[in-house]
DNA sequence: ATCCTAATTTAACATTTGTTAAATGCTTTT
DNA sequence: AAAAGCATTTAACAAATGTTAAATTAGGAT
């Protein structure tokens, strides 16, 4: 469990019942390569901490698979459509490497909420930072065009670039795998 | 000040003191079109609702103006990447048209959360709201080209086609006001 | 190692969007 | 009403991205 508590404190400080609270309800689990985390039409119930490895969230449209977002190590991974909503999300979480993760079930957590303020705060100012980075998401989509949102991207996860097949980032940036095939070649 | 609080019960349930606690705290105030209620630079320390009229939040690249969105009636209006930061923000908001809105000071929202935990949980799910509309944005911008991106526009903020100009419209899109125009005769 | 499959790159061409500049239309001021 | 200043449209051409298909490469399975 360990590493996850001291992150959640750099996030907002935990009375120490409140992080024993919080670590009581968050479980370890393996995932292999190229499976599931959550499937297309499920609701989104469990949060998901990377403890190591890469995970993406995507849906499907027109029968093309888009990317919607890359998730590396600490990052919050939910599908926030329907958790919010409690309906079913359009979307699936997948891992890209055989990952391990720390997965904290919604409900368990919500009923830490009304004992332990600062748990809901913690929370609450994980979505915000999510939310914020959603935000800086639509800059650089609106904005930029496709070769210089993938140099944004190599800047900012470079890691994507090693980890991810060509499909999934292509659709990631909103471009085609041969438009990005073809930005690649550019860059010798 | 009516109006207003029946919209926040209408979002999360809050108790007669907290109505009243919360009324307590919001001003009405009246701008005239064209004029900017936060500039670039100020760092966000007030959230809005719109009684009536429209505003955008937009911010400056690259010596372009970029319209980041558009917020109509009740929308919540807020530089959230600043709020949260406590930080400077690089986005200003400018109304489009005579506008009557109603502001609540962050820190005297923030001084009502202990007491007040209906009223904290009301403006989480306001953020919460305010973020799922930012994800499906993405998907948006993401996923459709722009003529596509001009008719989702038209199908869900119509207003914003009559009352917003050309450019502000276009560099919402992602594209430039010529492409914007050309769309628009397509039509016929 | 070899074969088989999937992933990536390359090529050729079509379509969309950007760029620049001019023409038209609309508002506001005088 | 005329003039001036913006906003919007149109046109012509350039650049970027999409589409289809073939060629190449890389990885996994046997």
């Amino acid at each position: 469990m360990s590493p996850i508590i001291p992150y959640f404190q750099s996030i907002y400080p935990l009375s120490t019942a409140s992080q024993e609270a919080l670590a009581g309800i968050c479980r370890e689990i393996s995932i292999p390569k190229n499976q599931d985390l959550q499937s297309i039409g499920q609701t989104c119930k469990t949060l998901y901490f990377l403890k190591k490895g890469m995970a993406r969230i995507y849906y499907v449209k027109d029968g093309m698979d888009v990317t919607e977002g890359f998730y590396g190590e600490f990052n919050l991974i939910a599908r926030a459509e329907s958790l919010f909503a409690g309906k079913p999300s359009q979307k699936g979480i997948q891992v890209l490497e055989d990952s391990e993760l720390w997965s904290i079930d919604t409900s368990a957590l919500t009923s830490l909420h009304e004992e332990h303020r600062d748990i809901e705060r913690l929370f609450a100012k994980l979505f915000q930072k999510a939310y914020v980075e959603t935000i800086q998401r639509i800059e650089n989509l609106q904005f930029h065009a496709a070769e210089e949102r993938y140099h944004l991207l190599e800047k900012e996860q470079p890691e994507v670039l090693k980890r991810a097949p060509l499909k999934f980032i292509a659709s990631y940036l909103g471009i085609t795998q041969v438009s990005l095939s073809r930005i690649r070649a550019k860059k010798s």
